[in-house]
DNA sequence: TTGAAAGCGCTAACAT
DNA sequence: ATGTTAGCGCTTTCAA
């Protein structure tokens, strides 16, 4: 805890450099017609005095902030059972370092914490917002809606009210889902079950449904509800095996529980990939890698979503900057799957 | 995406509620001074025309932000291997949501983000800073301290030249340590191994200054350097085997290690705890838990740490804006962690 | 091309 | 107790 210096001011590069505040602001924001030498002093200057502009002063003339803000519902979340989270943050950031954003990072737990994030919004305290909203029934969206916030979802949105035109980015959970139960297929199984996440976030949902493509009659008893918990995998398991002893292959609607599955299996005395086959979802390295075998499971660039969010939102804030009239709105984006084969299917 | 409004300013309200903008201002901010009557007036008008106060135009004159930053250096991080990460925000995020401050997120990616980071804190964008910085050889601290922000670190920083005095937040991973390996000598077990996290953190550093404290004439062949991972924990584990085939503990600087050890024990048919026992540190709960069999481990409080950093800093921050002169510095804490036994010792 | 000057929205003396 | 007023540090017309 160190005692804080008072800044320079523009007024003191201006003073130092023999030139009027005008031509240093100027100069800082890019130079545009300022004549080389002045432009050299002025840097210099700036360089001398270590002077970095008060953002503060300049969003209240700008109304840019140059801050996006992260908002992630916790109640609920994964968040702290894998790097689903760290991952986007990280494609997140790199992306707003690279257009010099900040990034302001909401944690929100429960009801009491939307208000203040809604509060928060509306207060164009930042650009734009990432949501994170997982929930089939979250009353975030609409909530940031109505803020008025240039937005992009991560993840796809519950069928909220005011959503329906929401830009968001996800994975092609439906597809890669059918892909994997594909490769099962491919691969002779005939009795395939699925360990489905938690129903109540449309990746679960979007995922069950690709299982269906493929499996158009499949058995109903082939399909049990888990939670994305290896707890909720092995819970799972443990019933189709009972209803069902005779599957041959299970598709888990993400790593983690397929590793429950993976654990169950082996208690039970089942070979896994030999008597059943194993597909997870989310190619969780820490995870994936680690099963016993390693886990042969869709692959979803989780960063890359993350930075894509990033992208988009800013490139919205652009072309709203130079045309405020319609203000360009991106459209969402679905990434696609990779199937990553490994030993257990 | 959706239009932004003009929001209402100080003077709107002031105009609305037939009151001056001074009172307005009162009113936001507390109230005091201000009678009744005019106080519900002014909330109303608030209230009616949907204000929020400008945050920019505010800090401009008050030098505040209600704004934090969270420095995390990533180039080593386990940030996407576990979810340590993700507690200490969530503990950082309540408390400085607890105080009106807005968390700021700095993520770096090796040497060249660290003269953007050190531009940003110097920048005066924030009231202060929360630096994660593991390694010993670490050039964030120093930048930090130069920045003249008020920060305080999240881990014992190495040590640097100038951090001699830097406030930090740490588990007592010696102490934890010694409990640990005390247990298992306690359990009757004499040939005890230490597989280290990486030992360019203080942590790993500590972890294995505590297995020596009480090993102190261990055979040295019984420590052997990991890295915090499960693959560093099963090379080592394996290394410890073919040099002491006779050892009855390991003591692993944290779960992942602990994980890989565990794997490789039960590959060479050695019986946990019977055979050798093994102990954790971090009580991880989705790998302590999953573990087979379930880990006994060192828990330390992660979220309990991030709450305690942004409660330290704030702190600090209150104390420099009552009495401007000295700025209260507040000293480190080194939080206790407690045994956790399950199975596996 | 450069400078002068008018605010952006707010708080904090200072007056009343 | 309330209002008046002077900036906070910057960008941005507008003139020169």
């Amino acid at each position: 805890m160190t005692e804080t210096a008072p800044r320079p001011t523009l007024e003191a590069v201006a003073a130092r450099a023999g030139v009027s505040r005008a031509t240093v602001s100027r100069v800082v924001n890019g130079g545009d017609g300022v004549r080389e030498p002045l432009v050299e002093r002025v840097r210099r200057a700036v360089e001398e005095l270590g002077y970095v502009p008060n953002q503060a002063a300049r969003s209240l003339v700008t109304k840019r902030h140059d801050a996006v803000a992260v908002v992630i519902a916790e109640p609920e979340t994964r968040v702290f059972a894998d790097p689903f989270f760290a991952l986007q943050l990280r494609g997140i950031s790199k992306e707003l370092t690279a257009h010099d954003s900040q990034l302001v990072l909401l944690l929100t737990e429960g009801r009491a914490d939307h208000a203040r994030v809604g509060r928060y919004l509306a207060g164009g305290h930042v650009d734009g917002a990432l949501v994170f909203s997982l929930h089939l029934d979250d009353p975030l969206p609409e909530l940031v809606q109505r803020a008025g916030v240039p937005t992009v979802f991560g993840g796809r949105p519950g069928w909220g009210d005011g959503t329906g035109s929401a830009v968001y980015v996800d994975s092609d959970n439906r597809g890669g889902a059918r892909e994997a139960v594909r490769h099962l297929v491919g691969l002779g199984r005939r009795r395939i079950a699925h360990i489905t996440g938690a129903l109540d976030q449309t990746s679960a949902v979007d995922r069950l449904d690709g299982f269906r493509d493929v499996m158009v009659d499949a058995d109903p008893g082939l399909v049990v509800e888990g939670d994305f918990t290896p707890a909720g995998g092995e819970r799972a398991m443990r019933e189709l095996l009972g209803r069902c002893p005779d599957l041959d292959a299970v598709f888990a609607a993400n790593d983690l529980s397929a590793s429950g599955a993976l654990r169950v299996l082996r208690d039970e005395g089942r070979r896994v990939p030999d008597d059943v086959a194993v597909i997870g979802f989310d190619d969780m390295l820490p995870v994936a890698e680690q099963t016993d075998p390693p886990l042969t499971t869709v692959r979803q660039d989780i960063e890359e979503m993350g930075r894509l969010m990033a992208r988009l939102l800013l490139r919205g804030l652009d072309r709203r900057a130079e045309d405020p009239g319609v203000g360009g709105v991106p459209s969402s984006v679905v990434l696609p799957t990779t199937l990553v084969r490994r030993a257990s299917a």
